[in-house]
DNA sequence: AAAGTATTTAGACATTTGCCTAAATATATA
DNA sequence: TATATATTTAGGCAAATGTCTAAATACTTT
């Protein structure tokens, strides 16, 4: 959960995020889409790569990155939770 | 938005807003639940304050701190938005 | 096999972050 | 008014973050 927040607590990951909402990309694809190097993307696909937000699929010399949206689900979970508190703390009986 | 994801990446920082889902507190109990200094926990509920996810209220030599779910409400939208990418795509014609 | 293309890894650097202690501010109480 | 209590502000420090360029790796094409 920790590095899922972590991942979208940049601008430019998000900007992924919305960009492989449309379709899957390649690295390449990806990093024409930003004035920062490809270096530096590679380094952000990396990191939503690791808080499980995408896949990475080798398909030759390319490497297809495509959103994986099922993580978000227990995000959900946990701030409709926390949003909840005031009708659960008037409802129900502590 | 950013400032919304910087402050949940912070497990310090969730656990305060757990904490505050159940009553609303001022800052130095808040402090008592971690191990933490007083001046740091002060720091986290800046950010949490800059974020909008809570509201602080003085009281004579106290602060009241208090969830403000309400920002929330935003941050759901994107993510169950970019959640959809796929139904959109297969159903919807772009 | 050599050269070109796609991507990542390595290493450096500036900025941000999270923590601390000490000091300042504000309110309450003796 | 002096002292105690609650909280924040200030300043410093180590670690994490986001960026870069150069080099390495992997695949494709000639």
């Amino acid at each position: 959960m920790n590095l899922l927040f972590k991942a979208l607590g940049d601008p430019t990951r998000r900007q992924i995020i919305e960009l492989l909402r449309k379709r899957d990309m390649n690295a390449g694809e990806i990093a024409d889409y930003f004035s920062i190097s490809k270096p530096s993307i590679s380094h952000h696909l990396d990191l939503l790569r690791q808080a499980n937000i995408v896949i990475s699929i080798k398909d030759g010399q390319f490497i297809n990155y495509s959103l994986n949206t099922t993580v978000f689900d227990e995000m959900v979970k946990w701030v409709i939770d926390v949003s909840e508190k005031k009708k659960s703390k008037t409802i129900k009986k502590k």
